[in-house]
DNA sequence: TCTTATACATAATTCACTTAGGTATTCAAA
DNA sequence: TTTGAATACCTAAGTGAATTATGTATAAGA
């Protein structure tokens, strides 16, 4: 696992790229496929996950629909409009970030 | 500029690089460093700053020497042992994160 | 002489996390 | 059959590394 201070700030931009890839998923969804794609080394724990969506909701970059089956309920989460327009920029400047970061540590990246 | 909240846990990280490549050096000598390494992408403040070298310090991972010149006071710091051991182990956690990051957001890095 | 650069530092505040707790359903194993 | 693990949501208290705002002082240059 990685150490935790590392994760701050890339959150959103991970939470922003996951529905943008896989359109509408419910909190729990996208832990597991977070877990997936980064095999088990990035694990969101739902103190981080649930404020930070409500966050990304508060301020229009998602939308929530909630589903209930049986006595199940679960909420979805998409992309608005606005959301999907700032996922290639929140990217981007996480990508220049990483860039300059290996210039200063004098890292080479795969 | 970058996101400030993307500096969050890798400052510790950046000043230790620096001092491993450059041998001992003082507050404000390490800020135009980075400054001059990022092409002023990365730009350290002072209140992150102090507060960072002193918790390193209290750590035991650096050391200082306070030197007069006239009047002026520099306080050098530079790695102990300890704190020279530590560096290659923080980058390696760095890039680790950074290429699990890379695989998540489905992005390549230069 | 007055601004900018150099050089140190701390205090109050912010905020995204962690940790810890809470509720409830579903399913598999003992 | 009950008990634990997985599923599924949530919030509150605490942490800690930053920002922002100050403070002090010397040196150099316009």
């Amino acid at each position: 696992m990685h150490s935790p201070e590392l994760l701050k700030g890339t959150l959103q931009t991970i939470l922003l790229k996951v529905l943008k890839d896989n359109g509408k998923m419910y909190g729990y969804e996208i832990t597991q496929k977070v877990k997936e794609l980064s095999v088990a080394k990035l694990l969101l724990t739902e103190g981080a996950l649930y404020p930070a969506l409500h966050k990304l909701e508060a301020e229009g970059l998602l939308q929530t629909e909630v589903i209930h089956f049986g006595k199940r309920v679960r909420k979805y989460y998409n992309l608005t409009p606005h959301g999907n327009n700032l996922v290639k920029e929140r990217i981007t400047e996480l990508v220049d970030f990483i860039n300059t970061m290996s210039v200063v540590l004098k890292v080479k990246l795969a």
